[in-house]
DNA sequence: TCGAATTAGTGTAAACCTTACACACTGAAA
DNA sequence: TTTCAGTGTGTAAGGTTTACACTAATTCGA
């Protein structure tokens, strides 16, 4: 049997970048690594690593996430891949881009060299990336928005306890929008997807809000009767939102 | 300045696979390769291609579709990218898949070697591709499937002008499900997005139907002031399916 | 201990959208 | 002229989304 001989065609380096998202005092954010060396020297850029031979592509990521954050078992995806010819100063490097979603509590910084320099930085103030990082950071938060609305991913930003509003402050910060509580709550509630815990927030200063957990088992059955998480956005405030 | 020296890391070869999707006699079909030679003779595949060194991927997709289609201009978008170490038997090859509408009758054959071998075959024939080709394919289709209800990209499939019928049985064959023809057209055509061309078709052994061509300028107006394409399969009829 | 501050929690009516559903019309072919 | 095949049309019921404002619980400081 004859087979294609690989040697005669180009071949690029490739990397994996990861994306990743926390959610902390109500704002979402990415950890971005400052850079320490040219090309791009003392600018944000998302943390990158060279996919070595034999790793698949999602092994990559799932390995570099754990060195960076020393987690585990969290939710990763691919979004996307950047080959543009001139991406990188030193040569041709294909880069797939993944993102996580991570309790940003959970993080704990790692010996890693890369990890020393790592920072959560607000999606707001995340401009001006190394490479094509921006192009990178905009794909992901656009996944992130499109996923949020179908898929009950939010909960992997918040710690396993969370009240309405910290649930209504995330979506509000993924989707760049305002929503009404009334009517988040109702939706939300209605889905039957949060177990009341019979909790209370301790230590603020105000009212206590009730603490809700996420019933994951709940919602495994409920897909596998064809059930659809649909969260929307109000229309209408995009229209207004887009007019700005 | 000190920069990356890329010679110490890995390289691979990289391709694009195309998933080139078809609408004819109510049926969605792919555009696939019969193998020629090892591995995989025989079997049906993807169009591939290598990504040559002073291309960008998206070049490469569109220079691969154009070779085989004698097409430029449609619409082709990124979905994934396959980098399993084992995916290729004869080394590392990490390809990204790319998925493009056309209009079949707009499809020439071409002199290129492949295209030769190529051959529309419909969706639910494609099995047993060659390589982790099922899985590309799968991935692309469903893409499609959530394209196609947010934008309006069935018409890309169709010819300029088309019925309401044709366009109600793409929609069918995209979602795999039964639409209601009543509602179908309700909500088609109070999104004003198409015109009505005050002809009929002709040659039919049965009352003959208006055709309607797509309002692209109407609709780019429409997407600047915030409006969002939305064409929702029934619920109850997805449930109904997946009890299948 | 009282009042102020802060955030939590709640219901309803109107508008809008989605669904289910059946029959008369047109043109070609026999 | 009848048959065949597919086109084209309306409505009522049910469900979802929207807009909107006040009372409840707790801490803190005076």
């Amino acid at each position: 049997m004859t087979m294609i001989n690989l040697d005669g065609f180009f071949k690029s380096a490739f990397t994996v970048d990861n994306v990743i998202f926390g959610f902390d005092e109500g704002d979402l954010k990415v950890l971005l690594i400052k850079r320490g060396e040219e090309p791009f020297e003392g600018q944000w850029g998302l943390p990158g690593y060279f996919v070595k031979e034999n790793e698949n592509l999602d092994q990559a990521a799932v390995r570099t996430l754990e060195e960076l954050t020393g987690l585990r078992k969290v939710f990763l995806e691919q979004v996307a891949t950047f080959g543009g010819v001139d991406r990188h100063p030193s040569g041709r490097v294909i880069t797939v881009a993944y993102f996580s979603l991570i309790k940003i509590n959970q993080y704990t910084i790692q010996p890693s060299s890369i990890a020393q320099h790592a920072e959560w930085v607000s999606i707001k103030d995340a401009k001006n990336l190394a490479f094509d990082h921006g192009d990178i950071l905009k794909a992901c938060f656009n996944r992130l928005k499109l996923l949020v609305r179908t898929r009950p991913v939010g909960f992997e930003l918040l710690p396993p306890k969370f009240t309405l509003t910290e649930l209504q402050h995330l979506y509000e910060a993924i989707l760049e929008t305002d929503l009404d509580k009334r009517n988040f709550r109702k939706k939300i509630l209605s889905m039957n997807l949060l177990i009341d815990l019979d909790e209370t927030q301790e230590g603020v200063a105000h009212r206590p809000a009730r603490l809700y957990k996420f019933d994951k088992k709940k919602y495994d059955e409920l897909l596998a009767d064809g059930f659809s998480f649909e969260l929307k956005e109000s229309r209408r405030k995009i229209a207004e939102h887009l007019q700005n």
